[in-house]
DNA sequence: TTTTTCTGTAACGGTTGCAATTACAACGCG
DNA sequence: CGCGTTGTAATTGCAACCGTTACAGAAAAA
């Protein structure tokens, strides 16, 4: 299983927010327009950062925007905005080991802790990324693309 | 999502042989018993396990035995022998994002290394558990029980 | 106030992966 | 050969994902 591409639109989300605002309103559909997604798709992911804080949406002739700066919000940020593990757990655990036999019984306390490292070391980097970077590699490739051209 | 539960099954299948191989027949019948699932389960996975070189397998009054010591069996050998993430990436990133816009075509190319960086954290860490531990852990708890029993 | 524009959400369908289960052929040992 | 066991295919039920349609609700514009 992979994690749910909700987290790259997510991030995509935000990046197009930050790259667009000053020169269009940004809709729903204009940004389904670039994730090439449907709308209602973007609406749910938005509803999601929304919930976290991490924009505002108005309604009628209204648009999206960033709640605060990219540089504040860290790819761990999204994560846990779009709940991309349920449970907040990353490893689903068999359900029913069985209690009468030594290693069934005792399997679980012996490897949660060790399961838990493996997700702690995960969102630790997640928690180092930051979203304003990814803004800022994408306008340094649309900037060489630019310079490039004839 | 949740990373499959073949992994957990996985980690107590090598536990159990290390564990019972002394004093039982190890068939995937007592496997499943111990881990509670259906035995074909166990059979597929033993099958990924043995395809990765870390069991063998017999047939006919055969049984399941270590390839090598868990000392010598990571967390990451487990993770890649029953393929817990697609394609080996972690993250699903949206397909298709779109060309003829300065963002949508410029994303994957800016957030690409950010979630192999997030992936390969992870990994470093499945790396540096080894299943011994887990068999000690279990051993040690084990062996609590019984001393604490009247 | 009416119209327009857009969001928020519910509902449904297709697809995919997971796990359980049944069934049976293939295999190896006694 | 016969028994016990593995290997594997096929089917089912289930849950999450994503796409899509539909429409009510809110806010701005006319």
């Amino acid at each position: 299983m992979q994690i749910s591409s909700r987290f790259t639109i997510a991030i995509h989300i935000l990046v197009a927010i930050d790259y667009f605002s000053k020169e269009q309103k940004i809709t729903s559909d204009f940004l389904a327009g670039s994730i090439q997604v449907n709308p209602v798709v973007v609406r749910r992911i938005l509803g999601q950062l929304k919930a976290a804080d991490l924009v505002q949406v108005k309604r009628g002739n209204g648009g999206a925007s960033l709640n605060r700066p990219l540089e504040d919000i860290s790819f761990y940020d999204v994560y846990l905005a779009v709940e991309c593990v349920e449970g907040g757990t990353l490893f689903h655990f068999h359900e029913n080991p069985n209690p009468a036999c030594p290693v069934g019984r005792n399997l679980h306390s012996a490897l949660d802790q060790k399961l838990e490292s493996v997700q702690e070391a995960m969102e630790q980097q997640l928690r180092e990324l930051s979203v304003a970077e990814v803004a800022t590699d994408a306008r340094r490739m649309i900037q060489k693309e630019t310079t490039g051209e004839g």
